[in-house]
DNA sequence: GAAAATCCCATGGTATCCCATGAAATCCCG
DNA sequence: CGGGATTTCATGGGATACCATGGGATTTTC
């Protein structure tokens, strides 16, 4: 298992603790990152989390830009200012900041949703909202597109 | 652990002194520099700090410059002349100098930003402001640079 | 010799570790 | 093929360690 895969959704204990997919956790140890790492998304109420795939490509985004720049400091303090690397207790559970549940909404419930090389971290009922939108939105695409392009509209993202 | 990630917010005791986040102390081990290199950014009320690396990074970029050339000059003037190396007391803390609070207008808190290589030091409300500008301005990039940067971290097929 | 800087120890709140439990999925052997 | 035994996994709770912060004591500096 090298790829996160399917959705699940657990529930924040008192401490404020989640199990992480116990899936997710096997992509994980063979990913070799100790810890969880977590970023907020820029513009949905979500986290991107991974492991050291994961935290690659943001780093790989950041190497475009010179240090010093205007341009990479704007990138690091969103992409890696925001960011946190959890710990991943002995029984594959993590507790999220209070500033990742302010950002994601979240309460009591959590839903993880693979995405290959990382997964999100949403409130439940704002998933399931989300997944929706994103099922009309594909369905417009669909349409524009029409029948000829055979395989366009999900190019699928091809990995490095 | 090898960068410094997320942000952190401490107070100054009646002595003056602030906590290094744990997490940056624990990067600043591996770097091997005893001590906290700091040096007031240039266009922005704000401290960048780090260890070894961060100082390499400093000299790096000043190597992109004509030696004795008048931006060389200045730029050196600033970068180095007005770098400071704190120390770090047996519980992981340092004053910040008069110039340092007074170049980011630091009182009674303040704000570590993780960025990597290096974080910087905010006073905390002049922070959240910068976030916010951050984050806007960051979206504009994403825009600009479109679907090369792929897996910059967050959502692709940004539409909204 | 006084002010400032440094060292050392105390403390309270939080996060982390370790073990327990119950339910569900898996296995295994008839 | 089936049904009981075993393992896996999410969740809960108590005990412990860590960490930010405060303050006294000792050393340094001018």
């Amino acid at each position: 298992m090298d790829e996160f895969v399917s959705t699940f959704t657990n529930r924040l204990d008192a401490k404020g603790r989640v199990s992480i997919p116990a899936s997710y956790r096997a992509v994980l140890s063979v990913d070799g990152f100790d810890g969880l790492y977590c970023c907020p998304t820029l513009d949905r109420q979500a986290v991107d989390a991974g492991g050291n795939r994961f935290r690659q490509t943001i780093g790989s985004s950041l190497a475009n830009f010179e240090p010093f720049s205007e341009d990479h400091e704007l990138l690091s303090t969103t992409l890696i200012g925001e960011s946190e690397i959890l710990k991943i207790d002995g029984d594959g559970r993590v507790v999220l900041s209070d500033a990742l549940k302010a950002h994601a909404g979240i309460t009591d419930k959590v839903t993880f949703v693979g995405q290959g090389y990382k997964f999100q971290i949403w409130e439940p009922d704002r998933f399931v909202a989300y997944r929706a939108e994103a099922k009309n939105r594909l369905r417009d695409i669909r349409k524009r597109l029409g029948p000829t392009h055979r395989a366009a509209g999900a190019s699928q993202r091809t990995e490095d």
